[in-house]
DNA sequence: CTATCCCGCCAATCG
DNA sequence: CGATTGGCGGGATAG
């Protein structure tokens, strides 16, 4: 025996039952994660009950939950169970990270390597990060070894590298080797890209940031979003002209009923926002001592348009009927979530009824593409 | 072909 | 000791 896990979803014989891989992405699922638990009075989260009301592996919660946790949305509260800190606290752990990672310098270098065609208007970033370094006296902090290594660590560190240098536009290959500290091993290398990918896919779907391609270039980058700060003014977010835009994303739903338990829902964590003060102005911060290269950000606002991508600002409420919501503060924020037939069995039997609207909500939304928010 | 990244084995850690 | 966490990388899938 062992591993009976034929791999391949698909079955051999007879229908397709072809998942795309979209939908049991660590996004989708983040997504599903905060749409579940954002709601009010949430204050503890069993792992247990998270993977079983998600409808996935234990595994998978912890890497949705250790990157939350990264931004603040959660924190541990003990075995098994963590403390839902909310979508507020990311502007707040956002400044903190940034302070953090200017304190502790992360120094962007320019080894002027990367590839030929450097990233982004050139500069290759790469700061080193402290700790590291193989040993050292007695060994204390061996087991600490693994924390530094944990996703956690490297979610922060990833975040700080955005926050502490006014680049936009990362590539997952310059993250790497940045957070790498030394090493040059390509197994490494290509690990740690794993977990950047994972990281890029969460925060994707909460539209921190947004993966583009590059102007000229070939590779494809990270811009980050920040919170939601860009109001007005120059960028995103920008409702209104939204043309008729349908990214074809995954496009398989139309068979794959195969499954009974196709629940979906509107995996949207809403904007909060709060007040508090929302960091924004990121750029730049009167530092003084990290002066490399400048990097000329290159606005060209993006290409919200299509890509996947969190999903363009779409509202949902419609009027369809979502007596529920509590406290849907703003629900302007983007849509996401397409088809998560992850599992949301369970799911389905939370909300049971708001099922229903949101049914015809995707209805609505699939039967041609989320063009226009709903009238 | 390359970019993406899901799955889950199995090693540390925590009770 | 078993249960909980969660590195890590094979290898399948998207493009």
């Amino acid at each position: 025996m062992s591993v009976s896990s034929l791999v391949s979803p698909e079955l051999e014989s007879s229908g397709r039952p072809y998942y795309s891989r979209k939908e049991k992405s660590l996004g989708l699922l983040c997504s599903n994660f905060l749409t579940l638990y954002n709601r009010d009075g949430v204050d503890a989260i069993g792992l247990d009950d998270a993977a079983s009301k998600l409808g996935v592996e234990r595994r998978r919660i912890y890497d949705v939950v250790n990157i939350l946790e990264s931004i603040g949305v959660v924190a541990r509260r003990g075995k098994n169970k963590y403390t839902w800190k909310g979508i507020g606290e990311i502007p707040r752990a956002l400044k903190e990270l940034r302070e953090e990672g200017l304190r502790e310098n992360f120094s962007i270098l320019v080894p002027a390597n990367s590839s030929r065609f450097l990233d982004d208007n050139g500069s290759g970033e790469s700061m080193n990060v402290k700790s590291d370094v193989p040993d050292n006296s007695s060994g204390s902090m061996k087991a600490d070894n693994k924390r530094e290594k944990s996703l956690l660590i490297l979610t922060q560190n990833f975040i700080k590298l955005f926050l502490c240098s006014d680049v936009n536009m990362i590539t997952l290959d310059s993250a790497a080797i940045a957070l790498l500290g030394d090493s040059n091993n390509s197994t490494a290398m290509r690990t740690k890209i794993r977990r950047l990918y994972d990281i890029a896919n969460v925060f994707s779907s909460m539209n921190l940031i947004e993966k583009i391609h590059h102007p000229e270039s070939r590779k494809p980058a990270f811009r980050w979003l920040g919170w939601e700060g860009k109001r007005y003014s120059g960028s995103a977010t920008a409702l209104g002209l939204n043309e008729t835009k349908k990214r074809v994303f995954g496009s398989d739903i139309t068979n794959n009923s195969l499954k009974r338990n196709k629940v979906d829902y509107p995996g949207d964590w809403i904007s909060d926002q709060k007040e508090n003060m929302s960091m924004h102005s990121n750029h730049d911060i009167s530092d003084n001592n990290h002066n490399m290269h400048k990097l000329k950000q290159h606005s060209k606002h993006s290409s919200k348009d299509f890509v996947f991508g969190p999903f363009t600002p779409a509202n949902i409420k419609g009027d369809s009927g979502n007596k529920n919501v509590r406290g849907l503060q703003d629900w302007e924020n983007l849509a996401s979530s397409y088809k998560p037939q992850y599992r949301n069995q369970a799911l389905g039997d939370l909300f049971g009824h708001y099922v229903e609207a949101w049914k015809s909500w995707y209805a609505e939304v699939e039967g041609k593409e989320q063009t226009q928010q709903g009238s």
